[in-house]
DNA sequence: ACTGATGCGTC
DNA sequence: GTCGGAC
DNA sequence: GTCCGACGACGCATCAGT
């Protein structure tokens, strides 16, 4: 398959901002692949590619820019191969390598499919569909439920295994990792209760979240993202083949504990993932046997108890409020609240769980804005943000883009706009005048901004426009934050 | 041997 | 990881 | 309910250049 019928079809589904005819430019195309094409199809439409890292970035690409091809030629496997060979490459010599090989594959490509090459590599794709998308693409093409792609892409891991062979065969098997569950995220208990009535309420540890599959001795661990991680964590892997079970899949969080027991913090627990140790809260397979479709209060009494976090069942606000103290006060990141009777949604957020964690506010002054890219191209739109220094100026603590609305995010454009003292490439600086709420999770170390600290997940509550920049927070009232283990 | 740039992973 | 927009 | 695309923080591995 040429890779500009791909182009072609990406730049229709770009263009295109109803679901439904996305997914049906993709179908078109998926039944135009052979079978040896179309999992490289389904893996370029959405966004990925086979070899899933390649060593190669926007700095990269960039460097390797070179001739334009006018007559489009190349076809897909013939991408696949180039690409193979820049993730073989390693070793002394091979960043020069790997920008020969892209600078060889660019100069046969027309500009158009430069220009996807780019985006597919950044993974910036920005055709309004990737695999959630591409899912449905799939079942229209086969002419099957999206929910048997759905449910065999989760146990196959891989979308591109789907789109031949028969769905119904798919299933849980040792050492093939599945999608984990993710949760959504709730403001407090109450509303946890609201959602779900009573619940189990769980810690929800700062670490690295586990899946551990164990046959016997062997055993191996994933991440969030599916990778590979059991050389990583060795006291994971001794630990789960101390317990007394036979075969099992255990889902669960890794973290690092101090000599008193209490969670080091995340950037701590990612210095020494080695010391790490598990703690589970799901089990989704045992003894030959499925435990997806089980009810959640069923498989948690299979779970090993010594390693599960602390947890209570309750529709009781006041008793999970004070849990929710408990954890905090535990120095842990606040609890997960989950449906007695739910199953286990693999892969996705819409299922019932939620976490709830604690957030901290600060008033502080944006300092500078970046310009956006994509769709918030020609708007400022990323916020440089400092805290007051008594001693005159401001400490920059962080950056954020996120809590603002489209509507916002013209009016702060205008506003800085009318504060510019200067720029430099993308970022633009303003006059320090303009307070902004923040929320955030945490404060960490900084090896990187002045104050030695930054902002964890900060994000706009509200413009202040009832403050002036003498009322914001100060670098002092941040560190005194920082003492007491925000 | 060291530093900085780059990419990629975790959250 | 969080958030807003769009379907 | 779901998906996508805006982009944040740090830590680590690898490689290029000194």
């Amino acid at each position: 398959m040429l890779l500009s019928s791909l182009v072609s079809t990406s730049s229709q589904v770009a263009a295109t901002s109803g679901r439904l005819a996305k997914i049906t430019l993709l179908a078109d195309l998926l039944k135009q692949a052979g079978p040896d094409e179309i999992a490289l199809a389904i893996a370029y439409l959405s966004g990925t590619i086979r070899q899933s890292k390649i060593g190669v970035g926007w700095a990269t690409l960039n460097k390797a820019k070179s001739y334009v091809a006018t007559t489009p030629r190349l076809t897909i496997q013939e991408v696949d191969a180039t690409l193979e060979k820049i993730a073989m490459t390693a070793g002394k010599g091979s960043a020069t390598e790997k920008q020969r090989l892209l600078s060889d594959l660019f100069s046969r490509a027309t500009a158009e499919e430069q220009d996807f090459l780019f985006r597919l590599l950044t993974g910036e794709l920005r055709q309004g569909a990737l695999e959630g998308i591409m899912v449905e693409a799939v079942a229209k093409a086969r002419d099957l439920p999206a929910s048997e792609v759905r449910r065999a892409t989760m146990l196959a891991g891989n979308l591109g295994a789907v789109a031949s062979g028969d769905v119904a065969s798919f299933k849980v098997e040792l050492f093939r990792p599945i999608k984990p569950m993710l949760a959504k995220t709730a403001t407090d208990v109450d509303e946890a209760l609201a959602e779900l009535g009573p619940a189990s309420f769980e810690y929800k540890l700062d670490g690295i979240r586990i899946q551990v599959h164990k046959r016997g001795a062997e055993v191996r661990v994933y991440s969030r993202t599916l990778n590979d991680i059991t050389g990583e964590v060795p006291q994971v892997v001794a630990s789960v083949k101390g317990l007394k079970v036979g075969e099992v899949i255990l889902d669960g969080e890794a973290i690092v504990l101090s000599a008193d027991g209490r969670p080091l913090r995340f950037q701590e627990t990612m210095k020494g993932l080695g010391s790490a140790v598990p703690f589970f809260f799901d089990i989704l397979y045992s003894d030959g046997a499925s435990l997806l479709d089980q009810p959640y209060s069923a498989r948690t009494k299979l779970l090993p108890e010594a390693h599960r976090p602390p947890h209570i069942v309750t529709a009781d606000a006041n008793a999970a409020r004070s849990f929710f103290d408990a954890a905090i006060a535990a120095g842990q990141e606040g609890l997960m609240a989950k449906g007695l009777e739910s199953k286990y949604d693999a892969g996705r957020r819409g299922g019932a769980w939620f976490k709830i964690k604690k957030a901290n506010t600060l008033d502080l002054v944006v300092l500078a804005a970046e310009w956006g890219h994509g769709r918030r191209h020609g708007r400022l739109s990323n916020l440089h943000l400092g805290a007051r220094d008594p001693n005159g100026g401001f400490v920059m603590l962080g950056k954020t883009f996120k809590g603002l609305s489209d509507e916002l995010l013209e009016w702060q454009t205008q506003q800085l706009l009318e504060k510019e003292v200067k720029r430099e490439g993308h970022i633009v600086y303003v006059r320090p005048e303009l307070v902004v709420e923040i929320a955030f999770n945490g404060l960490q170390d900084s090896p990187h901004y002045p104050g030695g600290l930054a902002l964890r997940f900060a994000r706009v509550i509200r413009y202040r426009d009832d403050k002036k920049p003498e009322d914001a927070d100060t670098i002092e009232t941040v560190r005194k934050l920082h003492g007491t283990g925000a």
